[in-house]
DNA sequence: ACCTGAACACCGTTCAAGT
DNA sequence: ACCTGAACACCGTTCAAGT
């Protein structure tokens, strides 16, 4: 078994094994305590193999910041698409409840991804945080459409709603909401949201 | 001087010079590259001697992340003392904006203050937190008793408005909002809460 | 091309010993 | 009571050397 294992990362998927591995550890323990060297042991690898595919740690946590990115992307985007004729609070109230429920499945990817360690405006990452946002800020433009959103720039209400939603997401993470879960909070947060969001 | 300043750790003031030393790292290079020993060199003292004060790093971050919440109730109390005649609105777009100005002046410390790493619903941490959010509860309640948001359980309300504003600036410090800064934003998000949080 | 092993400079934590 | 110095087990990173 282990020789077929070590031949197999001589064939490329090292880097896919260091990841799965990693993100194992980072949602166990957190970024602080993920170890490069715990991890190339884990995966029956001497310590300097990362190297190859990983220059340095920040490389390897960006790299799983990226995935969660392209995660969040994918489920975003399942939620938005309209399965039969939903009302757009309805979709809507899916949208955040998609976004919630990720981000509160693993707070310390959501805190690595949303780190303040990346803050070039150009880089992969941030392009990757683009593209998840998408969905949400195609929602809005629907909205204004049909409609259901105050018109004007899509920023002004899309940066509110995803505030607001990562915000609370936030706070449920961080144990700064006392019995608050994500169902009890978030069609509540929408409504108000919603009415804000109206025209008028 | 020297000797005057190593008499003086002597007489109970290291904790202090840690933490001082301490958050101007915090503050310049993030959590992560906090180094126990490196503040203990800079603070001119052995690597052993922070161990009385600070049982372990993480109480040393701990510290640091109750001090922010002290500074942070203490600027939100003195941005909700109402100065002279002023609307509801312009009360509460000050509060929202000693908020992401607190926030976003230090995002290493923002992040150590609301990472997951107490959930604990008990602790000093949560308390502290819990003492920070007072002053935006308390002109939620002003609100509610001047009609000028919906009535019900201040959480409600209360929660929005939190979210909105840790989220606002979670990603303003993440540089996720392309060029959006606390002056752009804050009172346009503000217009866009006190319209869903008004009675209907 | 990809990985190993030794080496270097750094950690956090512990503990006997000093004053 | 408070701090020091040595020790231990770990890091991340680098680089010559192996296959």
């Amino acid at each position: 078994v282990s020789d077929v294992a070590d031949r197999r990362y001589h064939h490329g998927n090292l880097r896919e094994a260091l990841l799965e591995r990693a993100a194992e550890v980072l949602a166990a323990r957190g970024a602080a305590e993920l170890s490069l060297r715990e991890i190339a042991r884990d995966v029956g690898v001497s310590h300097a193999a990362p190297r190859r595919h990983f220059p340095d740690r920040q490389a390897l946590l960006d790299a799983l910041a990226l995935h969660g990115f392209e995660r969040l992307a994918e489920e975003l985007t399942a939620a938005a698409a309209s399965r039969g004729r939903t009302s757009f609070r309805t979709r809507v109230t899916r949208l955040a409840a998609a976004y919630t429920r990720f981000a509160t499945a693993d707070a310390a990817l959501l805190e690595l991804m949303f780190a303040g360690k990346h803050r070039e405006v150009d880089g992969p990452l941030h392009e990757a945080s683009d593209r998840a946002f998408v969905p949400v800020l195609e929602l809005i433009a629907e909205g204004q459409a049909s409609g259901e959103i105050i018109p004007g720039p899509i920023d002004r209400p899309g940066t509110v709603l995803l505030a607001s939603l990562h915000g609370l997401a936030s706070l449920i993470n961080g144990g700064l909401l006392a019995g608050a879960t994500v169902d009890s909070t978030v069609p509540a947060t929408i409504d108000i949201l919603l009415d804000g969001l109206r025209p008028r």
